[in-house]
RNA sequence: GCGGAUGGCCGGGUGGCUGCGGGGGCUUGCCUCCGAGGAAAGUCCGGACUCCACGAAGCGACGGUGCCGGGUAACGCCCGGGCGGGGCAACCCGACGGAAAGCGCCACAGAGAACAGACCGCUUGGCCACGCCAAGUAAGGGUGAAACGGUGGGGUAAGAGCCCACCGCGGGGCUGGCAACAGCGCCGGCACGGCAAGCCCCACCGGGAGCAAUGCCAAAUAGGAGCCUCACACGGGCCGCUUCGGCCCCGGGGCUCGGGUUGGCAGCUAGAGGGCCGGCAGCGAUGCCAGCCUUAGAUGAAUGGCCACCCCGCCCGAAAGGGCGGACAGAAUCCGGCUUACAGGCCAUCCGCGCGA
RNA sequence: CGGGCUAUGGCGCAGUCUGGUAGCGCGUCCGUCUGGGGGACGGAAGGUCGUAGGUUCAAGUCCUGCUAGCCCGA
């Protein structure tokens, strides 16, 4: 979809608030995450963070792993929620622009960690991550 | 009070701040409304809805269902009834058609395993007499999951449905019931072991695929290949000296095939829908009528995070209080069932035992 | 959304159709041969047949429900 496209790149051209930054971009493509896959990765207690900088530029945007081994579909989705809530307190402030991230959930942690323990530890793997 | 049976219900609540998906509104970034379950699960049945196939009917193959009646859009579901089994009872459980249509199997043990037959025996007779032979017999013993009707009496050389009574079994009759079936009396003298969740027979049912169905739009490979047809108007080629005529390419239309990547829209959520309170019919499932309320539609896929109080459970503590935790589990086209998972709690009815009046 | 396959000693597999004895190879243990190792030979141990029910006299095998893993199609 042409018209959407466009609309991305103005967003992304820098000038844009920071409220574009408050919801980054989600990851659709499996061939974005393989990418991902392939470059740094940071291990917390709660959770696997992946990052690439993109050749292209572009906003933050930001994927979710959850696999099977992580539970049945509750625990799965419970995890994920958590994922997505920390990326919006944690990226806006800490994620750089024209960075792919990728989270992955992790059995029993992800849905059970402290909330503000798991937030630090996102803070603390972006910098290691980026440097 | 203790123990038990059945039916039904709840599945943490309230408030605040901040986020997510969808609808609506307008002043275009704000406001407002709605936003998981009884199983949303497993995908085991039945439908609705789309597309494909198909002249009708019959037969066959394959698969399914299987006591009778009713309910339902339909069902393998539900209700009522019958029969069989379990329980002191309330009540619960049952793949519950056919084994005289045919085939097959029944290990081991045992004399003998489905058609009769005779190991130990019993009785009679004979003899070279503590044994052998012949005839009769199938009551008793032993084996086995199962042994050719059972119990009692008569009878007999010993026995045997050989005869009799009761029970069982089979046949046909009457009565009650829509029926499954039940009851009653009559006849037969026993023939017909079990397994059909072995093949099979009988009756009934079933076309296939699935919302990633299907339809539309946009971009793009590239305006590809084949067949049929229309027209020889333009252009090219061939036959023909030319006009003209015919044929082929090309062009218009239709059909088929091949390659085939994304994105958007429709399908897409109001339906045999759910809930509450009534009325009528019915033992009931259910049906009809009336009123009110309610009604998720995502597509890398929405319910999250934090805080306060209350409820429940566990732990620490004398208490005040403190800490931890909240069953199973997350919609994906929709509906009716089935099956499976489920912390804790509530309500109603009924049964047995004990105590009291 | 629809369909299929598998589960048996520590490992890899037979046996299931056609019901009565669970077997094979590798591995493990013991012994012998050798000065020792390797190897060879001989012998032995080891299995709730994934799970819960049912049919049957009898179930790894037949039927039903459930669990786990794997694969395929749209």
């Amino acid at each position: 979809m042409p018209g959407v496209e466009a609309k991305v790149d103005e967003t992304a051209g820098g000038e844009s608030p920071a409220a574009v930054f408050a919801c980054p971009e989600i990851l659709k493509k499996r061939a974005d995450f393989l990418a991902c896959a392939r470059a740094r990765r940071q291990h917390t207690p709660g959770f696997v963070v992946q990052g690439r900088r993109r050749a292209e530029g572009g906003p933050v945007r930001v994927g979710f792993t959850c696999s099977k081994k992580v539970g049945n579909a509750v625990a799965r989705n419970r995890a994920k929620r958590r994922l997505r809530e920390i990326a919006r307190a944690v990226l806006p402030e800490a994620g750089r622009p024209g960075w792919d991230y990728v989270l992955i959930g992790r059995a029993g942690e992800t849905a059970a960690r402290d909330f503000a323990l798991m937030q630090d530890e996102l803070r603390a793997a972006l910098a290691k991550l980026h440097g």
